[in-house]
RNA sequence: GUGGGCGUAGCUCAGUUGGUUAGAGCGCCAGGUUGUGGCCCUGGAGGUCGGGGGUUCAAGUCCCCUCGCUCACCCCA
């Protein structure tokens, strides 16, 4: 049998259970992975997703401090629409009798539902809530929140986390749709999503906290939290907010060689040597030609060598981005004189 | 799985009720400059019109099939 890895963390729960580490226990992982959904904008059949998990800890404060790396990195990129949601999924002593509540509130509003989930709601009542046609949408507004019959122990947990989010002045709108689809999944879920991004998938984090999740894979009851982002929508949210600059950096020099191309050969060598970018023209093209590509290569000079200067060992520096004269050096000298120009440049762009 | 949109030059796209050698802009190449880029001018190269079949005197254009891309639904562990 072969299975594509479609996310990270029951891979990293079930090394946990093979392995034992001492807890508490963090993991993180970026990997390849592989989804059956047809792709989308944002969303690719295979892409790439960046994670951590942690077990061993039920302290709400780590909740918190999970969102918090996830809020972190965004910020350290530089993206700034970045929403947080947050909800809680109960635990296994108050979120049967909601299931129960729900199910009955369903079964009395099973008319108005839409026509997928008038049929299917018994199977996971909490699903109806992430439904987008309007008939869902109208008859879960109504319907009773999970966060408002959650037990003493998980609302005193979702109230830390916010306490908590709070403290760190991370905004957040607490989200009573924001479910998950499996029983292992407890207490505290959440959902970045960018407001750039067009497209309709924009949600950039998700994650939760899964206390049952060891305990079903073959380990002792262990609570765990994590969270996985998608790293090519997280470059679609960067490309939306124009967080990278856009133009790459040009060449040192580029190298025109008239005289035969021994000296073209020779200087970009020793220009690479000493660390610095150039490029050259092949197949013995015209001057004028040559020109052109050492322009198109952005490249700060173009070092020319004609018959004339291939007869006297010099090398004709001729700056590109700047107002400036060409001006001959010996042909030894051609890397010092790379390196000034560069420099000059620079402090050039430095002062704008 | 369901539905919509789109496949024509390297790129972005025009292409009328079917009708001569399928066009534009950009890019590329050469020339105008005999040793000099950008701007401009002139010329040039480059296309199985996604593929297959059909209708027709004639198909980029109409019909059928097929492949691919794309967006949305769905899904969202």
């Amino acid at each position: 049998m072969l299975a594509l890895r479609p996310e990270g963390t029951a891979p990293v729960v079930r090394a946990y259970v093979q392995h034992r580490p001492v807890l508490p226990w963090k993991a993180w992982y970026m990997a390849p992975m592989l989804r059956h959904e047809r792709p989308q904008a944002a969303r690719y059949r295979q892409h790439h997703q960046l994670g951590i998990e942690v077990l061993g800890v039920a302290d709400a404060d780590l909740d918190v401090e999970v969102i918090w790396v996830a809020r972190e990195f965004f910020t350290v990129l530089g993206l700034a629409d970045v929403s947080l949601r947050i909800g809680s999924m109960g635990d296994a002593t108050c979120r049967p009798a909601y299931l129960v509540l729900l199910t009955e509130y369903l079964e009395a509003h099973r008319d108005e539902l839409c026509d997928e989930h008038r049929d299917r709601f018994q199977l996971n009542p909490m699903r109806v809530f992430d439904c987008k046609r309007p008939e869902c949408r109208a008859v879960t507004a109504g319907a009773p929140k999970l966060v408002d019959h959650l037990c003493d122990a998980c609302a005193a947990h979702f109230e830390r986390v916010r306490e908590g989010l709070k403290s760190l002045g991370i905004s957040f709108e607490v989200d009573p749709r924001l479910v998950r689809g499996f029983d292992y999944y407890t207490r505290t879920t959440f959902e970045f999503a960018s407001g750039a991004i067009e497209a309709a998938q924009n949600a950039l984090c998700g994650g939760g906290r899964y206390d049952g999740l060891v305990e079903m894979l073959g380990g002792d009851p262990t609570p765990g939290i994590g969270f996985g982002m998608g790293i090519e929508r997280l470059l679609v949210a960067c490309d939306a907010e124009g967080v990278f600059p856009v133009d790459p950096p040009g060449l040192d020099a580029f190298v025109v060689d008239v005289a035969g191309g021994e000296a073209a050969r020779a200087i970009t060598t020793r220009l690479r040597d000493a660390g610095l970018a150039c490029d050259r023209a092949f197949d013995g093209r015209s001057m004028k030609a040559q020109m052109k590509l050492a322009d198109r290569s952005g490249a700060t000079v173009a070092l020319i060598v004609g018959p004339a200067e291939a007869a006297s060992g010099t090398v004709l520096v001729r700056p590109l981005r700047s107002e400036g004269d060409q001006v001959p050096v010996p042909a030894d000298a051609v890397v010092d004189a790379v390196v000034d120009a560069v420099r000059r440049a620079a402090g050039l762009e430095d002062r704008r």
